[in-house]
DNA sequence: CCTAATGTAACAATATTAGTTACATGAAAC
DNA sequence: GTTTCATGTAACTAATATTGTTACATTAGG
């Protein structure tokens, strides 16, 4: 697995419950698709949850589902309810702290990647889970039936 | 360590060495400012010879020094050079391969990451090694005094 | 009260990154 | 030419971050 596969994952979910809005899907069913464990599902699920993006039903015929429309959820959105960042983080530099270079590059890194993660995070507020799903070309091995038996 | 200390790692470095254009800087006395190993400093800067920014001599009197002029090291050429991004990689998303759904947030996801990169890659075109050495104000307590004896 | 779902803590496994040791190579000093 | 001081690099170890797993508590419905 690689480097936040965690943003990816939850988008990925997100599309599923977009397609299936009728009942709620599992955090077993989802983890079928995504080829991962249902904790995990329900580790990334719970920060979308907290943010108001999802919500999470127990007991039977419970699961997740969208809290709002798909168009309404922005990128932007998922990502800052998950704490993460299209940048890689270059906080606290290693140095000789009675260095003044150190603290010069810190400074001069933070206020680039603060601009740049100002401008992304515009860019990313204009694209939306529906985006993504009315991009999905099916797979013409495996088109979409609604149900995901996950091969 | 936080992620990607390789960047900023060379970046002071590099500052380094255009506040001491007169003699070369050997890895040791590097690692020492870095507060790191001189193998690690022989690593990164290693990269950034084949890419000629810097060049390295060996034996006595040996060490390190700049190709060219640091105005003309822009941000954009380290970080190539290092083969590093500003971006994180999300590269191969998990997920079951026959999930149409996982190509399609791929297929988005990367093509926001690359106009993103492109976006970057111009600005820090734009920055150089001497505007981070010029911003560099030295520490009140601990001036330079050309060498770095680290505390 | 049994089943099916989430919620979460604690732990294990894995992957990535940084640091270290060891030794070969090359250049200047003596 | 031999010693010394430097880089070059491979191999290994250690530390860190991430992901996966197990176990169990909680809640809802039949």
């Amino acid at each position: 697995m690689k480097r936040s596969s965690r943003l990816s994952l939850a988008l990925h979910a997100l599309v599923h419950l977009h397609k299936q809005p009728d009942e709620a899907m599992t955090s077993t069913t989802l983890a079928t698709c995504l080829m991962t464990n249902p904790v995990v599902v329900r580790r990334a699920l719970g920060e979308l949850r907290d943010a108001g993006i999802v919500g999470s039903t127990k007991g039977h015929d419970g699961g997740w589902r969208l809290l709002r429309p798909a168009k309404d959820i922005s990128l932007h959105a998922v990502y800052s309810a998950m704490g993460e960042s299209l940048l890689i983080r270059t906080e606290s530099d290693p140095g000789d702290i009675a260095c003044g270079i150190v603290r010069t590059v810190n400074t001069v890194m933070g206020e680039f990647i603060a601009d740049a993660e100002a401008l992304l995070a515009a860019r990313l507020e204009r694209v939306s889970i529906a985006d993504i799903a009315n991009q999905a070309t099916p797979n013409p091995l495996h088109p979409h039936h609604g149900v995901h038996h996950h091969g």
